[in-house]
DNA sequence: CATGATATTAATACTTCTATTAAATATTAT
DNA sequence: ATAATATTTAATAGAAGTATTAATATCATG
């Protein structure tokens, strides 16, 4: 009998649960055992597919990181005004993160545990980080010699954005157990959020 | 033959390799092994003083905990304008994180992987982050009724600080990786954001 | 200096995890 | 139908980690 629906292979429902798991509790704390225990499977059968928790592991975070540095490759549109494309990238940015809330943990995470790994992520992501910075750039400074726009670095705006995007969702359990917020509470705030990061960041852009 | 010297005791020694350790690479990676290993001492030792790992991980953690959370509790100096308390509670923020720079990570990586354990945070810190949040509310409420700074909530303040004090440190290994910076250019990136946070965070209250 | 307390080590039980191998079973193609 | 191929499982080797216990060393003090 297969494990598998006729959609959904073995080595599909694998890599979902895997992805399950490391989203949740991170590379070091997820077992292969348990990835089967979970999927209903036999463990060798983990390693059948994939061979090591490294390459599995791998699979996982390149597809998620992916994700993660698209989120702020919006393209400019020449039809709209700076303001907006800020507005867009801030917002676009904000709803990929919503859609994906633990990918800022496992991002951090990972990257601060074992910068090793991503040796590998930098030659996928390739020149990605770069156009994106001097896309910016080249925006930025038409607004700064028009003087509608303070005199500052594209990557002190994307680094703004960025964090403004991020810590909300890296926040959850600390606004939680600590800040003592339900469930409902910090929902609300992340509704919330999106429109407040884009105030900030637009009125952080003001001469 | 003791392995401390007079002023540090072993126990000591053992405390600050675990701490070193900890914030490095984080709770799981982190094993008894090798910080005996690392101490010079018999791996039994460790647990002769702390007992279980997770009781030497507790004393780290709450102290890195109590170090993060006092950051932002500065009180607010009535002497000065809000605007110049606020710039100096984005500043001295700032600094905590720049003197200790791998506290966001253990603390954020150990919330999220293991929200369980925090619940005993929550007693210790007790009432710092609500005082704090009525603190912040009451001078700014002030101020937005003068007309002074634009509507908005204390909490989203502070998780503004918050948010850009902390990335910046979250991502020396983002930057250096993907983004391609070298040891010294991140040095000169967190030597100029303090500076732009607070004007970040100042011209986002401007009505 | 004898003795009780404290510190340290050696040895080891026990658990869990990763990875491999060989065998069994299912699937597919001819 | 059967041979080839793909999938799955059982069994297990081996590594590493946590925690405990009993034995030894060191130290302070009467």
């Amino acid at each position: 009998m297969t494990l598998h629906t006729n959609d959904t292979t073995t080595e599909q429902v694998i890599l979902d649960t895997a992805t399950a798991l490391f989203l949740e509790k991170g590379y070091a704390l997820t077992s292969t055992t348990e990835i089967a225990r979970i999927v209903g499977c036999n463990q060798a059968l983990v390693h059948y597919y994939f061979r090591t928790k490294d390459r599995l592991f791998d699979a996982v975070f390149s597809k998620a990181a992916g994700i993660f540095t698209d989120a702020l490759l919006l393209p400019m549109d020449e039809n709209l005004s700076f303001e907006e494309n800020v507005r867009r990238k801030v917002e676009t940015h904000y709803d990929v993160m919503k859609s994906n809330p633990r990918l800022p943990f496992l991002f951090f995470n990972e990257l601060n545990t074992n910068p090793e790994r991503l040796s590998l992520l930098r030659t996928k992501i390739g020149e990605a980080p770069r156009s994106l910075m001097l896309q910016t750039e080249r925006a930025l400074n038409v607004e700064i010699e028009k003087g509608t726009v303070r005199p500052m670095t594209a990557s002190n705006l994307l680094l703004t954005i960025f964090s403004l995007n991020l810590v909300i969702f890296l926040s959850a359990p600390v606004l939680q157990v600590l800040g003592g917020m339900t469930e409902t509470e910090y929902e609300a705030l992340v509704e919330n959020r999106k429109r407040e990061n884009v105030t900030v960041v637009l009125k952080s852009l003001r001469a």
